[in-house]
DNA sequence: TATTGATCTCAACCTTACTTCAGGTCTCAA
DNA sequence: TTGAGACCTGAAGTAAGGTTGAGATCAATA
């Protein structure tokens, strides 16, 4: 009890701790850390010690994966909060609604494809020039005017 | 106007003819033949040279890949048909409408991504008992019986 | 105390999908 | 015939997101 009892009052955490509450691999926690995505201090013996809120950060940083934000992007919202703190419910606001804007551009990029690859299925012209499914550009100028599906390449 | 024309009447393409054509890279090019997805034979001086239909399997390839298919399973998929034939009109049928069930699937599984973080948005609890958005397997069983949200960890 | 199990560091490896480089050869238009 | 540009091969590099291994130390339990 008194480990468990420790933990649950704010004491330290080691990397197999988080590792098992987060879910993720102690290598992955090194590879976060060396990312500068999460932080540890040192025990005595020169072994990783968390505190709590790296709970929080690496469930920011799964949920952020799981929306497909690369590492890179998370670990620089991460960084753009005030003195490096983990997220708080205000910051997870304007960092999720960022997030769910980019999701939200994939799922309609990936629903026009589907519509798209829909017209196509029964066709299987993929035609260089009039085929929707071989003009992705078409993804930007959607209802543009002049031609496009029939210019010449 | 001969060399276009010996192209359009089905003459051998240069590996940088058919890069233009396609929109890929030579260097994919030879990757993609290693990798067994298309196929080249060579001139007399070792070079090599396409034949038409490469355009087409390039064209479905590139497909594939925005769907997001790996080129592993493309080229799976590729192989299966009789004679290693590039896909014809009702092959194609059949290879789209399995992939546009992949997409589908993946769509899916954005939209719903999406939903449960705007319920988290505004709570930003990502607890790891009770927040949907930590609980991934909530999407393997959506609608089934029993508790879920609220067991302990 | 002794011995497991957990950690440490650093380098190497993995997968996907290619690109780049080096050194040498072909092809074709002038 | 010659020179530019296209092509050849094989190896190595890139990027993301980690994992694996080796050899050594820590920490906690019997």
């Amino acid at each position: 009890m008194s480990k468990i009892a420790a933990a649950d009052i704010g004491k330290a955490l080691t990397p197999g701790e988080v590792a098992r509450r987060s879910g993720v691999a102690v290598s992955a926690l090194h590879f976060y850390e060396k990312k500068g995505l999460i932080h540890s201090y040192r025990s005595s013996g020169n072994q990783r010690r968390y505190s709590r809120d790296v709970l929080r950060r690496v469930a920011v940083i799964k949920v952020a994966q799981r929306i497909g934000i690369p590492l890179a992007e998370i670990g620089r919202a991460l960084a753009e909060l005030p003195d490096g703190r983990t997220p708080n419910a205000h910051d997870w606001k304007r960092l999720s609604a960022h997030w769910r804007h980019d999701l939200n551009e994939r799922i309609q990029s990936l629903t026009q494809l589907r519509d798209q690859l829909d017209g196509c299925i029964g066709c299987g012209c993929l035609s260089i020039n009039a085929c929707r499914l071989r003009n992705p550009l078409d993804e930007l100028s959607e209802d543009g005017p002049g031609p496009r599906l029939l210019e010449p390449d």
